[in-house]
DNA sequence: CCGGAATTGCTGCCCTTTCACATTATAGGC
DNA sequence: GCCTATAATGTGAAAGGGCAGCAATTCCGG
């Protein structure tokens, strides 16, 4: 995530007439310093609260929904009970993701290769499709070779 | 959902050592009776009771978990803020779901075809997968025409 | 630098889901 | 058919994520 991209964030946040508060840039830094990590909001609050202790919880929540309604950030779910939060790369799909069901942990996968089944949906059923999250449930090559050994 | 299917799931409880309580026949009879309704634990709850009045919410929660513990149904996430619940009809992969962005109305897609991505993902990253949950978001038909007139 | 409007922090609430525990019901052996 | 160990249930309460309301503060165009 290039630095630049902060700057591109905050003349979308100005187009749309949200004020570019201390506590968003802090948050939008914290989210840039820590991609490919899913973090949830409460991982995010305490991040933040490192650089910035007056911030509040719930602000950290409206922050991170703003951020998701203008598709600066995607909210996910991993089956963990909160949700978790990723900034998007730019591009129109996202990569999906690769959950294992041994020790949790969650692999990104970069192909997205969904067109063909996008259009077949949009065929057969007359749905629009805009996005998609896709999800894959397995072991993950450490638990394989661990449950072989 | 063929009504021997009872039949067999009360079979392979038993083969699993748990016991058929009168509450878990009633909570899957409901189910059975409600297919493709993805229904949450709480409706769930409510229809039980009619039938049985005394049951309690944390017997339906408790049973919804075995069962998807033993693959006999699926719980699902359409964020909304709780899980949903839907019986398996056997196959070993499940339909996909379509989820209206404007009405909300979830839609069933029966083709899978994820077997070329699936065995992309293991080829590329080691991942043995198990399972996946594939939700797109977009307009349905009703929407989109609602849109364009 | 001012003023109005957006934003924040705090607090407490809502909602779903789960826990603890006393009570009850189930299934296998006799 | 009855008895008993043990699993399962109901109740009530509480955990936990997420969010609403409101007074106080901050931002930013003019």
């Amino acid at each position: 995530m290039p630095q630049r991209a902060l700057e591109v964030i905050c003349r979308k946040l100005h187009e749309h007439d949200y004020k570019l508060t201390r506590q968003r840039q802090v948050i939008l830094e914290a989210l840039m310093e820590h991609t490919a990590c899913h973090l949830s909001a409460e991982e995010i609050y305490s991040i933040v609260k490192q650089r910035y202790p007056d911030i509040g919880l719930a602000t950290v929540y409206r922050t991170l929904e703003l951020l998701a309604e203008l598709d600066i950030l995607q909210k996910m779910d991993f089956d963990d009970g909160r949700s978790r939060y990723e900034l998007n790369d730019g591009a129109v799909h996202h990569h999906h993701h690769l959950i294992c069901v041994k020790c949790g942990r969650v692999i990104e996968f970069a192909d997205d290769l969904l067109e063909t089944l996008e259009a077949m949906v949009s065929r057969k059923t007359g749905f629009q499709v805009l996005d998609h999250h896709l999800k894959f449930y397995g072991l993950c090559g450490a638990c394989r070779t661990a449950d072989e050994g």
